[in-house]
RNA sequence: GCCGGAGUAGCUCAGUUGGUCAGAGCAGCGGAAUCAUAAUCCGCGUGUCGGGGGUUCAAGUCCCUCCUCCGGCACCA
């Protein structure tokens, strides 16, 4: 049994949780699953980024304290993933005490080590907004991007991290590790990135302008800035440092007992810099271990513009789970969107992979039972089921492939084919034919038992991404549990009671 | 501007290291069957594999060039 720690972004609690969100954290769930069904000792992380300036404002918007508005903002993420059937094992929020505690451990550790320095940070400034703003943000004309109001450069006291130390040695991990940036267009773009210089990093801003964030330990003038602050949920989730010890018992450089490394962070891309250059240098300066894995996936696009809500093009498919369900919108997300890549939204696409899951996989889960029910009075034949091995086998050995590489659509792709080709079986047999002749019971029995045995595996296969969805097909197929992987070969279903009950998939009429 | 990716049947896309690679699914047409959610199964594609040039006995698959589209180029979760 292996263990298997997983992470999502904290979700930034200054807004509502959108289908980008939602993207990455049910594929974080399936792959969370997936490997619990593999057998691991899986921790799947998730939770919210509490802190920060624009926090602080919204907060003053609705007349709250900060504070107030992440906990109403943490229970709105909480109660969205229970919607959607997320499976994370713990919740992490950046104003937990003991996270205050490990961001001030490491910064210590940082300082300690000679990485910190005091500064000045230049940038663009805007009075009206009362903040900064990125090159990016304030166009060539330079003006603020909200109001449109001027902006000026001015500086102010800051600490920075000698990132630019790490450069070298960052670009050698992902030089010598192809696989350790996914996908390779990513690690691609990270790399070109860092053909040019590397700057030191800002990681704090004064108390008097920000005052909702984590004081650095040495100068209580000065809060960090959302790196340190956010980055460090996935070191405090694992457990690895202990912020009580003495400062050469915490666990840097020698870790203590816990889950880090992570084995993937999941994320956009359009945090993929975050996690691939500003995370891992200060890991490195903080000596501990670099993620197994960093994937940044694409993102949902509607034509061919970002979904964006000021465009006014928000088709929002996970709206579609109060006529399909949360289960075929899982399906949808992770069949449609090749992993990594972008995808584009379109109705008639989810109204495809939703006829695909109904037609295919629920009428052959509906046909099977309906059969062992009719002919043989619900009970699954005590006969030998290995009719599928072949096919069987291969799709399970695909499938497995594929998630362990992150190919998700593709491993998804393998077990419906697998339900495909026991709709194939079904028509070869022709168990109503068999029925009718009393010499072919014994094949009749061979052929119920190995189609009930198949649903057992597509159950299993498929309880990642539909869960709720393959937990009904195991219990209509009389288990008590999805089978895990290593107990897939020596199953047995026969003498089991089935239950027929309405289509997994019901046909939706629209309009 | 610099760097990178993509352009394959009506649609969405597969196509390792060059030689049954010209494919799948959906849509369409024809047929079979009746256990099933009018679901299933079988059969049918004369596509300049973006244009042009080149290497090779042989190229979507390598090289050059052109066209089109997309992504990245830091302090924004």
């Amino acid at each position: 049994m292996g263990s298997f720690y997983l992470s999502t972004p904290i979700y930034y609690a200054s807004g509502e949780p959108h289908l980008g969100h939602a993207y990455t954290t049910i594929l974080a769930d399936v792959l969370a699953r997936y490997h619990r069904r593999a057998g691991d000792d899986v921790l799947f992380l998730t939770g919210t980024d509490d802190h920060g300036q624009k926090i602080q404002e919204v907060a003053e918007e609705q007349g709250l304290t900060p504070l107030e508005l992440c906990d109403r903002m943490a229970e709105r993420f909480q109660a969205a993933w229970d919607d959607l059937g997320i499976s994370n094992d713990r919740f992490i929020r950046t104003t937990e005490p003991e996270h205050k505690a490990v961001v001030g451990a490491l910064l210590e550790r940082l300082y300690d080590n000679g990485f910190i320095y005091e500064s000045e940070y230049v940038g663009w400034y805007s009075v009206g907004q009362e903040r900064y703003f990125t090159e990016k943000e304030i166009g060539p004309d330079r003006v603020d991007p909200i109001a449109g109001g001027p902006v000026t450069k001015i500086r102010e006291k800051n600490y920075f991290f000698k990132m630019s130390l790490f450069q070298d040695r960052l670009i050698e991990q992902i030089e010598k590790n192809p696989e350790w940036i996914v996908p390779a267009t990513r690690r691609n773009e990270v790399l070109g990135f860092l053909n040019q210089p590397l700057e030191d990093l800002s990681i704090s801003r004064p108390r008097s302008r920000i005052h909702w964030g984590i004081p650095i330990p040495w100068d209580p003038d000065q809060v960090t800035y959302v790196w340190v602050d956010a980055l460090t949920n996935y070191v405090t989730a694992s457990g690895a440092i202990d912020p009580e010890a003495t400062k050469d018992r915490r666990g840097f450089g020698d870790p203590l007992p816990s889950r880090w490394p992570c084995d993937v962070h999941l994320m956009g891309k359009d945090i993929i810099t975050t996690h691939a250059v500003y995370w891992p240098t200060l890991l490195m300066g903080a000596n501990l271990a670099l993620p197994r894995k960093i994937l940044a996936h694409g993102w949902w696009v509607v034509g061919d513009t970002k979904m964006s809500k000021s465009l006014g093009n928000v088709v929002d498919p996970l709206a579609l789970r109060d006529r399909f369900g949360t289960d075929a919108v899982r399906w949808y997300l992770m069949r449609e969107m090749v992993t990594g890549q972008d995808a584009s939204y379109t109705p008639e696409r989810f109204l495809t992979r939703y006829d695909e899951l109904r037609n295919i996989f629920g009428n052959l889960a509906h046909r099977t039972l309906s059969m062992i029910k009719r002919y043989r009075a619900g009970t699954v034949p005590a006969a030998p089921s290995g009719g599928l091995a072949v096919e069987t086998a291969a799709a399970v050995a695909a499938y497995r492939r594929a998630l362990d590489g992150y190919r998700l659509h593709e491993g998804f792709a393998a077990a419906m084919d697998l339900a495909r080709a026991a709709n194939g079986f079904v028509e070869t047999q022709e168990p109503w034919a068999l029925a009718r002749e009393p010499e072919g019971a014994d094949e009749l029995d061979r052929t119920l038992a190995t189609l009930a045995r198949t649903l057992v595996v597509l159950a299993c296969l498929f309880e990642p991404v539909m869960p709720a969805r393959a937990a009904e097909l195991g219990r209509r197929l009389g288990l008590a549990n999805i089978p895990l992987f290593e107990e897939l070969d020596g199953m047995d279903v026969s003498g089991r009671a089935v239950r027929v009950g309405t289509p997994l998939f019901p046909r939706v009429d629209l309009g």
